[in-house]
DNA sequence: GTTACAAGGTCAGGGAAGGTCAAACTTCAG
DNA sequence: CTGAAGTTTGACCTTCCCTGACCTTGTAAC
């Protein structure tokens, strides 16, 4: 049941795959011609699916002769996750980022499937209805869980 | 003297039956017409009779070209854990009950170590310090969340 | 420099799903 | 006959996708 952003998103990991650099450049209006649909579209596909969390930066140029330029992040080193949980937990913590980050380590194998879904259970604001008081301490609570279960993560090695 | 709900059900069940990839792909609006009924109507049979307990498993995604995946999953695991989750939950949730029952799903190689670790996270009494109200409402959100996390290892093999 | 054009960016809105909930209706056991 | 449980419906909500109008930035020709 693909809808168009899946097609877009699965012919640009598939171009990054075949990248030996570690990046790859299009060309906005290019692509929203191959997939008969309008440029912006191409931003909703990067903006929902190439995020920081996923493991992707994306960056452009305008005017004449620009382009966007996707690059895959280098796999996730275990000392690099408390700089990406500073920024999950920036100002306030925010569970979708968290899953996504999650995702991230599963496309990544180093997260396995049934322990990304063990931690976004916890990640699930309605397990906590009528249990804790403000919206504040909610964040607070699952922001100190997640960490906790990346922590027991990081120590068991399988 | 069957019902819609009954008729709809049958006809899923036909589906998962003929199905060889052991989960089936629906959408919501257009079995509601082929059934001539209401879109939630769906809701309802699904939440009624393909549920865990069952050896269901529905997963859904909204918007344009959403759909609803249902997995034919076996009950029995689920079954035990809910016995004894029964037990461990008797009168007040105990954690170090679910720790011992942890330990166990480790032995038999149900569970792995990585996974019981972060469980273990969720039920260690320290992180709710100061975020959460009462002790019977801690040990409620454990259970909670110790529930969530069983099934979400239930979830994780599909 | 100024101007024309060629990119890409942003944002609001509409539409297409599916989700939730409560009220009304039916069925069934006692 | 009555109350509880199960079923059906419809109103309203949330999420996700896609489009188009309008904006900003870089390049190149003059």
């Amino acid at each position: 049941m693909a809808n168009l952003s899946d097609f877009i998103e699965e012919h640009l990991k598939r171009l990054l795959a075949l990248s030996s650099r570690g990046y790859i450049e299009i060309q906005r209006r290019e692509l929203s011609r191959k997939f008969t649909c309008v440029p912006s579209q191409i931003n909703y596909v990067l903006s929902s699916r190439f995020t920081l969390e996923r493991g992707y930066l994306v960056e452009s140029r305008r005017g004449g002769r620009g382009f966007i330029r996707i690059y895959r992040i280098d796999p996730m080193q275990f000392r690099s996750w408390d700089g990406i949980l500073q920024k999950i937990a920036g100002v306030e913590f925010e569970p979708a980022k968290a899953v996504q980050f999650l995702k991230r380590g599963c496309e990544e194998r180093i997260v396995s499937r049934r322990e990304a879904q063990i931690v976004e259970a916890l990640l699930r604001d309605d397990h906590y209805a009528g249990l804790i008081a403000g919206r504040q301490e909610l964040r607070e609570l699952q922001k100190k869980l997640f960490k906790a279960a990346l922590e027991a993560i990081l120590k068991g090695n399988h």
